[in-house]
DNA sequence: GTATGGATGTTCT
DNA sequence: GAACATCCATACT
């Protein structure tokens, strides 16, 4: 699919590694592909955070409950959920279906549709449309609708992998650090980012 | 660039 | 009633 000059395609299931660390570093650099009625936006990842079951600052921690059902299912179904009651969450649910776990996708650089972003935002600052979760479902209109949705499979919001892009960055290219915003498990180096990136969220010494 | 404080509404105790 | 996987405006270096 040809996306603002762009090709890309939608991923697999069976691409997406089965381990929850391991998708949160395989997402960086894949993109995050919305559909509306107005038009199409796309996204490449940049930072992700992993959440893992036996972690309690993931929400499926405490057991299943309505509003955190969605991480229960087989990998790459959407996960959204709001935060602060203003800010809207997406996370991938990384785990067999049962289990419970997820990636938060944290901040994109925006590669198509960023008139609409800009619209939606209320900001023509690209840097600024897609840095930090609740930016970036502002500028992508995830809200709750959108939880549950297969992610492999959906038309309106889906991950895909752009023509040409390298089937594993390289390491020297992606960072690690702690989490961000968290009182629970702030010691656990989670969060993943591509190194450089104008267009991460945390401050500038979880960035380096 | 960093630091701080208030707004916000859903979820679970 | 507390706890939040945040954002924005403001002040400051």
């Amino acid at each position: 699919m040809k996306i603002a000059g762009h090709d890309i395609r939608k991923l697999r299931r069976s691409e997406l590694p089965e381990e929850t660390m391991a998708l949160a570093r395989f997402m960086i650099g894949k993109v995050v592909v919305r559909a509306l009625p107005e038009g199409v936006l796309a996204g490449r990842i940049v930072e992700t955070e992993a959440y893992m079951a036996d972690d309690a600052a993931c929400h499926a921690h405490i057991g299943m409950t309505p509003r955190n059902r969605a991480l229960f299912l087989a990998r790459g179904h959407a996960y959204v959920y709001l935060a602060y009651g203003t800010a809207w969450m997406l996370n991938v649910s990384s785990a067999a279906k049962g289990e419970g776990a997820g990636v938060l996708i944290r901040a994109l650089e925006p590669i198509a549709g960023l008139d609409l972003m800009a619209l939606r935002r209320g900001t023509g600052n690209v840097r600024d449309l897609a840095r930090g979760p609740g930016r970036l479902a502002q500028a992508f209109a995830i809200d709750r609708s959108l939880d549950g949705v297969d992610l492999t499979r959906d038309r309106r919001l889906w991950l895909g992998r752009e023509a040409g892009a390298p089937e594993r960055i390289s390491q020297a290219k992606i960072g690690i650090s702690t989490r961000i915003g968290l009182t629970k498990g702030a010691h656990l180096e989670h969060r993943f980012y591509l190194k450089g990136s104008r267009f991460l969220s945390g401050p500038g010494a979880l960035n380096r």
